[in-house]
Order: C-alpha cells, then structure tokens, then sequence
DNA sequence: CAGAAATTTGACCAGTTGGAAAAAATGTTA
DNA sequence: TAACATTTTTTCCAACTGGTCAAATTTCTG
C-alpha cells in the first residue's frame, strides 16, 4: 500500500514548494469569497477561479470545503484575540486602552476580510466558533475584565461595566470593517477615503478616553 | 384572455384573506432564514418548510427568491432608520441623544432578526441596498450631522465629529443584535440573560454622556 | 536522462437548487 | 349548489453543487 499522493494523508511527508505555495493562494481566495458570501453561500468553484485553479485541483489540495473553511476560521481567531491579549495589566491604564482601541481599528483596516468572515460565522449562531467562544475567549475576555476592574478600584479609569466596555471597543472598531460600504456611501467622496480610518482613530479616542476619565 | 390567477400578475386585484396571511407568515418564515444564512445561503424549500408550506405553494405568493428579499429588505430598511428620523433639532440636545441611543438598542433587542439581515446585506456590499444607502440614508445622515454640529456649535454637546458619533451609536446597538452569540457566551450564564439589554443601556449611556457633556 | 512522485485535467456523478406547468382541491359567491 | 376563482399539490426540469476517479502531465531526484 503505498502512500496516497494526497498531501493532506496520514503519514506526515513534509510539504512541497508548490504545496505550500497553492495552499496559501487557496486561502487567500476563500478568505475573500467566505468573507463576502459567508459559507453556504461560497462555492468551491468560485474559489477554485478565484485561485487561478481548477476545482479537481483545488480540492487536490483541500479535501473539502469545510476544511479549507475551518482552517480559515482558527487561524483567524487566534488573530483576531491578539490585541486583546497584549493588554498589560501591568502598564498604565489608559495608554494601555488607548493602544487597545488602536490595534483593534487597524485591524479592520488591515484585516477586513477576516473581520467579515469573523462577522458572518457569529450572524450565523456561530455553528463552527462556539466552543472558542465559550472556552478561550470567554476566558481571555473574563481575566481582562478583572484587570479592568482592579483599576477601576485603584481609581485609575472611571468606574464602568467592564465587559460592556470590551464589546463597546470591539464593535465600534469592526463597524469599521464589516459595514465599510455604509461608511463609505455615508461619508461620500470627500471624506470616505483613506482618512477615515483616521478620523475614526480620532473620534474614538476621544469617545472613549473622555468617558473613562476618571471622575473626582 | 382571463386575468391570470397569480396574485402578481399586472392587473391589482384586491388581495384576499388567505393572501394577506400567507404572505405574512411567508416574510416572516424568510426574515428567519435570510437572516441567519443570508441571501445565497438560503433555499427556498428552507423558507417553505419554516412557513409550513410546500415550495411551489410559496412560489404561487412570490415569483421568486429575490422577490422575497427585496420586500423585506425595503420594509427593513425604512423601519431601520425610524429612530434617526425622530432626532429633533428642536429638542434638547442631551436627552433627544440619550432616547436615540436608547430607541436604537431596543430596536436591537426586539428586532434582531431584522438587524441580522441588514447586516448580511452589508458584509455582502450592500448589492441591493446600495442605492438606498447613497441616497435616502447619506441624506439623512447629512441632514442629521448638521443638527449635531449645530447644538456643538452652541455649547450645548461637546465637539466632535458628527458622522462618527452616529456610526458608534450604530455599531454598539446593533452589536447586541448581530453579535448576541458572542455577547452570551462571553458574559456566561449568570450576566447573559435578559438583564444584559439592561446593563448595555446603562452603560452606552454612561459611555457616551460623559464623552459628550460640554467642557469648558 | 529515466523513473518515481507530485500535480493537473477532464469526465463524471448523485444530490440539491430555483423554478415551471398542469392538474387537483378548495373556497367564494350568485 | 353550480359556476367560477383561488389555492395547493404533484410532477418535472435544467442548472448548479460538492466531490470522485483515472488518465495525462509536470516536477523532482538519483
């Protein structure tokens, strides 16, 4: 019995040049189609063209869809709760919240794709992402929460709901990828370029900083 | 030549009982799935079997896929910006803010579904709304917009940038709705009941009054 | 370069999809 | 209740879907 030319077969042979590189094209397109069309509605084939390949030979390189699918979808969380993790109890409270918000709106502007298909899984119940949820981000975000609170008790930012604050930094942020179209129509030529971005550092820094000073 | 019996054909016969109802409970059944798989990822014979009817019976009400869409979309949309429309200028600055926001995360909370579908649409590029949102709602915006700078010209909110302070408004209301999943599994079993619309107006309360009040 | 391994292609398949057509059943009304 | 209009069901279809398979081609290695 010889060894299935399948790359993604049992025994471990090490990856090919061109293993590699084909996968990485093949999850670069999906990330766009699923990220647009969410999962039911991507096709292999719309991501085969995407990827310059044909179907047969995509799925040469992915056993199916899901999997291509799943793959996307850790490696992205993992990304995705970086910012969070990087909060330093240990640094001064409102640069660190101050940095938070910063590297969580670049990473809708960096990272779009990867927001919406962030986006799409949780408008969908989040079938594939519930154990994350309810495991390591539930986690993460509870430790944060208590960092939060401790300073809030030393008197260093405002006293708030902790995990409110979270979802209220996580949502203004990502609006920012995920409803892109709406800013951009709402804000039109002139102000819906590259600055927006900016604008929205901007403003979100004062939102929240003014809101969390600490009060007396 | 007889006036076909497809309750769509051109010449508008008066609706009947059993029309009006059907159709209700089929827009009703299709807010269920399009707002959970989107366009692409929903199937007609899912919408059919969620309206307790056979697929061609639903098609005798709706010419099509799309049809069904369209309709809820439009409807969706006006009842979406309902609360933006009832931003007075007239009003107190302050509180006519404080009931937006508050408006706006009911809507969250009693119309989520109907949050999830306008989502979609806009992960998607907003291919059938797009005409709205670079025509009646960037209008409106604007109009809006002015009304905020109006009142930080007078002293009366603090200054800031208009069009982001309605984009955060958005995105931390409609996060309940579009991010419930997460929301839940985050705040657990003890704080992810019913209380936590409660604690979110508390808090985005808090949030954005303290950021806005008037300086100086 | 020869042979082996890896990659790509084309043909194919069974299940699902959106939708059409006509017959059958039901409801309405004179 | 008879004639008519409306509603529902049954049957069907062509296009699309995710995925398989063997053959053909290309790439790698000794």
């Amino acid at each position: 019995m010889t060894v299935p030319a399948n790359p993604r077969a049992k025994a471990p042979r090490p990856k090919t040049r061109i293993q590699r590189e084909k996968q990485d094209v093949i999850l670069d397109a999906a990330l766009n189609v699923f990220s647009l069309h969410g999962f039911r509605g991507a096709t292999i084939d719309q991501i085969a063209e995407a990827a310059g390949m044909s179907k047969p030979n995509l799925l040469y390189y992915f056993g199916s869809k899901g999997e291509i699918h799943r793959q996307l979808l850790t490696s992205m969380l993992d990304l995705w709760l970086d910012p969070l993790r990087e909060l330093d109890s240990d640094g001064d409270p409102m640069p660190e919240i101050r940095s938070y918000i910063r590297r969580k709106l670049e990473m809708a502007r960096d990272f779009p794709r990867e927001s919406r298909l962030f986006a799409n899984e949780m408008l969908q119940g989040a079938p594939h992402a519930i154990d994350v949820l309810e495991g390591e981000l539930k986690q993460l975000v509870g430790d944060k929460a208590q960092v939060l609170e401790s300073w809030m008790q030393q008197g260093k930012i405002a006293r708030t709901d902790p995990y409110h604050l979270i979802f209220s930094i996580w949502a203004t942020t990502q609006h920012y990828a995920d409803f892109d179209v709406q800013v951009r129509a709402v804000l039109g030529k002139d102000r819906g370029g590259e600055g927006r971005f900016e604008d929205a550092a901007r403003y979100l820094e004062h939102l929240f900083m003014d809101g969390l000073l600490p009060r007396g």
